[in-house]
DNA sequence: AGCCTTTGACCAGCG
DNA sequence: TCGCTGGTCAAAGGC
């Protein structure tokens, strides 16, 4: 167990040590700014709270500076593929953003985000972002690469008045200086210079991706949902068409990305970041369970939308969509809180979790044991809600979630899972689907409306994904099957763990989730599942490959969950506001997609999430990511590219 | 009556 | 071998 803590990180503990807007900016902008970057001041104190990151793959130009060594492989693919993404990026993008705004646009500097092993420094923590003060990170959502189709005025996209001055005020932020704001879009924005404003209810949860663990920070709702949403769900989708290797790897990316945008967002409006809870998934098959993990949270999502409150209740066993049995609870050593211990009630299902709450009832930990060798019983409230026809047509739930199925899924990249992840069709919906299974109960959950969106063709190829664990709401045995093989693999073990760490906040703040990223421990660098998966899946090979790439990445299993966890999004079983926000990759024609859900690669990490979140103890350090950095360097091009074709037209 | 939670005790792994 | 710790068992009780 000291292991998973010691890959547990809060965000308290991760809060960035001083990470500067501008250095975030300049990090994901282009080389101008960049340049113009200015240095923050040791001591000064900002913000904020924005990074998500883990410290694993906290990647700014502090940290760069503190450990300029430092590089974690997952960083460094996350990394690289910003860098090499970077080019492409600048020139289509920024271009097209200058060209139609007829602002000079600020470029991403790619390269300028490095990762880092929180392994190594463990203290060391910075943002992967960092954004000028007194700019606002929304106003990156807003830039039409990521957003084209938002409805709110933003410079980038046009609809944005600017000021005679040439200046954009932006209400909510603002702390630049005017001077500089001039130099640079940006500047000249004042950073803050415009905003988003939230779309949907939404919560605002983001994960970022970590690998073995997961931190969800509450954001304020406002901030982020939608626009995160946007972004991710562009880059999902366009990746379905992608190689699966190469759509995990973007999408890792543009997670993370979004995330820590999110949680920009966040900081700024929120202040900072609150932590509500932790999570940790043990995922012993390759599917991470996530099903309980997604699950809760979506949970905790919908009381949240509820109640407001932020993740409260998530905690209860049956809001994964199966039935657990407690069967034990014990004051575990260096645990802040009681560790009840939970079994699955289906007859034969090994899949156990444990979870933490605090004293609040929130959860601050749940740690899936197992893969689900039965689907998840349909809950009650879905057939209240309709949502069990969902789950019925949505093939994908057998995904992952199930994990029943999954347990396969676990084993799948993440692993784990089982539990968790049926949690998330279940919620959600099922929906989706697929993608969202994959993704994380938030990204199916995103609710129904997610739902509706979620059939559409991208979803199926989502549901393609999760085939492998898909097929696993289909039929028992396939699922077994897959229980099966991660049996083989022998791992319940845990090495297959993966935590997730949520923080709910206990502001009134809304929950969000942030994540920390570290992929380094994805479960798939556990590694295993995959095959579990396969087997199950009839779908195409191709989506085996999905999956079990995805599983991979372990980056992006935090991905997910970050997607997952954060009720905020819309990912997340009901919430509306994901749901509608629009791809911004997408094409007006194009059916709104939920942004997370859909993509196959979602599904899987949500798998992923599920387990992954919790990353195996020991394992997730060491493994891997770098494979995944290769991978992401090699292919981001090609994604990158196929992600512009599938933009709308600036 | 069935299922679940509670809770103390027991067992196993590890240093 | 002992102690610590985590995980599990199983009786008792509640819903």
């Amino acid at each position: 167990m000291a292991g998973i803590d010691d890959n547990v990180a809060i965000i308290g503990d991760w809060v960035p040590p001083s990470p500067s807007p501008r250095a975030f900016f300049s990090t994901m902008l282009g080389d101008n700014i960049n340049s113009r970057t200015i240095p923050e001041s040791p001591g000064e104190k900002r913000n904020e709270g924005l990074y998500l990151g883990q410290p694993e793959q906290m990647t700014s130009e502090n940290a760069d500076k503190r450990d300029g060594a430092q590089t974690s492989g997952v960083q460094l693919t996350e990394l690289g593929t910003y860098s090499e993404q970077k080019s492409n990026f600048r020139g289509g993008l920024v271009e097209r953003m200058a060209a139609r705004a007829g602002f000079n646009a600020p470029r991403l500097n790619t390269a300028s985000i490095r990762p880092t092993e929180s392994s190594v420094n463990p203290e060391i923590r910075s943002p992967y972002l960092t954004i000028p003060p007194g700019l606002s990170p929304t106003t990156l959502l807003e830039s039409p690469v990521f957003l084209s189709n938002l409805a709110q005025p933003s410079p980038t996209t046009g609809k944005f008045s600017f000021f005679p001055n040439g200046n954009i005020k932006n209400s909510t932020v603002g702390s630049d200086p005017p001077d500089k704001s001039k130099e640079t879009f940006f500047d000249t924005t004042d950073s803050s210079s415009f905003a988003f404003k939230p779309m949907g209810e939404s919560g605002s949860s983001f994960f970022l991706g970590g690998t073995s663990k997961i931190t969800s920070a509450t954001f304020p709702q406002q901030s982020f949902p939608s626009i995160d949403v946007s972004v991710h769900s562009g880059n999902a989708f366009q990746l379905h068409g992608v190689e699966p290797a190469k759509a995990q790897f973007e999408s890792r990316n543009t997670l993370h990305f979004q995330t820590e945008l999110s949680k920009l967002t966040t900081d700024k409006d929120s202040g900072g970041i609150t932590v509500a809870d932790k999570r940790i998934f043990d995922t012993v098959d390759g599917r991470p369970e996530h099903s309980s993990p997604l699950d809760e949270q979506q949970d905790e999502d919908g009381d949240q939308r509820a109640s407001g409150e932020s993740m409260a209740a998530g905690g209860t066993p049956s809001e994964d969509g199966y039935n657990w049995r407690k069967y034990g609870q014990k004051q575990v050593k260096g645990s802040e809180y009681p560790r009840s211990y939970y079994k699955c009630t289906h007859p034969n299902c090994p899949v156990k979790k444990k979870v933490e709450r605090s004293h609040e009832g929130h959860i601050t930990e749940i740690i899936y044991k197992g893969v689900h060798n039965h689907l998840k019983p349909p809950p009650n409230w879905r057939s209240a809600t309709g949502s069990m026809d969902t789950q019925l047509d949505i093939p994908e739930q057998g995904w992952p979630q199930i994990g029943a199925v999954n347990d396969s899924g676990w084993a799948g990249t993440q692993k784990g899972t089982a539990a968790g992840t049926p949690d998330w069709r279940n919620d959600n919906v099922e929906v989706t689907s697929s993608a969202s299974g994959g993704l994380g109960p938030e990204f199916g959950n995103p609710s129904s409306s997610v739902q509706g969106q979620s059939r559409t063709p991208f979803e199926s190829a989502d549901a393609v994904d999760a085939s492998s664990t898909l097929s696993n709401d289909e039929d028992d045995d396939r699922a077994t099957h897959g229980s099966v093989g991660y049996d083989g693999e022998g791992e319940e073990s845990e090495s297959k763990r993966r935590k997730v760490e949520t923080y709910a906040t206990e502001m009134t703040r809304n929950s969000n989730h942030v994540n920390s990223g570290t992929s380094n421990a994805t479960p798939a660098q556990a590694g295993i599942p995959v095959q579990t998966q396969v087997h199950r899946a009839e779908a195409s090979q191709v989506h085996n490959r999905m999956t079990s790439r995805f599983e991979r990445p372990p980056a992006f299993g935090s991905f997910m969950q970050q997607l997952g966890s954060s009720a905020g999004f819309s990912f997340g079983m009901n919430q509306p506001g994901f749901a509608n926000m629009g791809m911004a990759g997408l094409g007006s024609g194009q059916p709104k997609m939920p942004v997370i859900p859909i993509h196959p690669y979602l599904a899987q990490q949500r798998a992923v999430n599920e387990m992954g979140l919790m990353m195996p103890k020991g394992e997730a350090k060491v493994e891997p990511v770098a494979e995944a950095n290769m991978n992401l360097s090699s292919n981001n091009p090609t994604v990158y590219q196929q992600i512009m074709s599938r933009l709308p037209q600036m």
